[in-house]
DNA sequence: CTTGACCCTCACGTCAGGTCAGGGTGTACG
DNA sequence: CGTACACCCTGACCTGACGTGAGGGTCAAG
């Protein structure tokens, strides 16, 4: 039999014949072409080598099976079920770790969207003393929220609430009655609960809910473009509240 | 740091650290000699790297995870779950095949018995401490084969036709081919039913022939001066396979 | 000034083939 | 007889994650 026959027969490749002939462990006679010629003998020897490698067994160890009469096979056996069981064990450390990962990273997930309730810490952030420049301490306060209280469970809720309803109506013209009532209930809020914000600092606060991507990403988790809306109606709170 | 503090540090081997520099997985930054110099941050990226390369990812997913911050880390490792999972079953169905494969040949065997040979029992010996760690564990299980199943017919039976072959030839040169391959027998005989051999533990084994009395006399059954010609054998096969 | 411990860069080996490239053989058909 | 096409061959480089060794440079201690 010539090598594609004998390679689809066995659902082998000819690239592994080949590779076979080369490390010697199965060698067909040649015809004067060239040519390789397997024999019955070297079909059953192929289906031996096969059989061991579907055991996991590497082609080295094959080649001592089955050319030396006087391996014992059952040993060989018994070795290789060892070894597997090694990889078997093996295998199954890495399957537990990731699962005590991935279970892990579930916690982490929860804590860290409660980190993104909580807000962007600026307490070691360079820029803070800027940001306190720029936009007055009500924002940075508000940023800083984590640290006066917020991990209270009752704030994050109503926290929460503000944003869900706000987020309700983010379609609606930000100077509409509905828009500037919950608008105000924000404006309280923050007020009862992080330091005192002048009207000016509250637009201000909203100027920074667009322009910093943190707040804008924390924001618009409560729907896309929330923050745009906020922008624009607390800029027409504030005017109206002056 | 330099190149072998962080290895030793982290566990691995100084190749390793320049073969993840070649790929440009970890880049120290080099000091004018060339040699390589690790940051603390380097350091920490190295313990992520180890972290997930225990989880069984390949070097070039594990840099897209460390060097890509938009890489989303719960995918990969949901994507990485299922591959350990599919290896543990391609694991699993050989060893199912081996186990049905020797549960095969377990039915062909025909059982005679004949028995001489009587193990050195240390289970109660007050210097099995002592040779554990002297020799090994290794050793001890052998010693101990008696416990260890060896009273199984089979079992003896094999054991008695190793020796016998060996004392065949134990007036040949310990290194010709012939010894060397009935050698590889024994390792292999002892790595299949007695514990995980290193070929230094076995080199060691061999040592133990001569040195301790109660082998010597045992092995010395199958032929005067077999123990030594053991012990030489098994050194140069050890030193072939190490 | 030498030793010895460390550092560097090639570069080849591992394992079981995959995947070309370049060139020869065998046979059916026109 | 030529040619198209299927098949054959060898040789050589590629994969992954390093191990191992050669050949040569750097650095601090004695």
């Amino acid at each position: 039999m010539k090598t594609k026959e004998v390679a689809e027969m066995a659902g082998v490749s000819v690239r592994t014949l080949h590779h076979y002939d080369s490390i010697g462990l199965l060698v067909p006679v040649r015809l004067p072409s060239g040519y390789r010629s397997y024999s019955d003998s070297d079909i059953q020897l192929l289906q031996q080598i096969l059989f061991f490698r579907e055991l996991g067994f590497s082609l080295d160890h094959i080649k001592d099976i089955v050319h030396d009469s006087s391996y014992d096979v059952t040993d060989a056996l018994l070795y290789q079920r060892k070894l597997m069981e090694e990889e078997k064990n093996r295998v199954m450390v890495m399957i537990r770790k990731l699962d005590e990962t991935i279970e892990d990273r579930k916690g982490e997930r929860v804590m860290s969207n409660q980190d993104k309730f909580q807000g962007i810490d600026f307490s070691h952030n360079p820029y803070e003393q800027e940001a306190r420049e720029n936009w007055g301490d009500a924002v940075v306060n508000e940023s800083n929220r984590k640290m006066s209280g917020f991990d209270n469970e009752e704030l994050k809720e109503k926290w929460e609430r503000i944003f869900r309803e706000l987020g309700a109506v983010k379609d609606q013209d930000p100077r509409s009655e509905e828009a500037q009532k919950r608008i105000g209930e924000l404006y309280h809020f923050l007020n009862s609960h992080f330091g005192t914000y002048s009207p000016e600092a509250f637009r201000s606060l909203g100027e920074m809910y667009v322009s910093d991507e943190r707040f804008t990403e924390n924001i618009d988790q409560y729907g896309e473009g929330l923050s745009l809306f906020l922008r624009d109606g607390m800029a027409e709170w504030s005017w109206n509240h002056k």
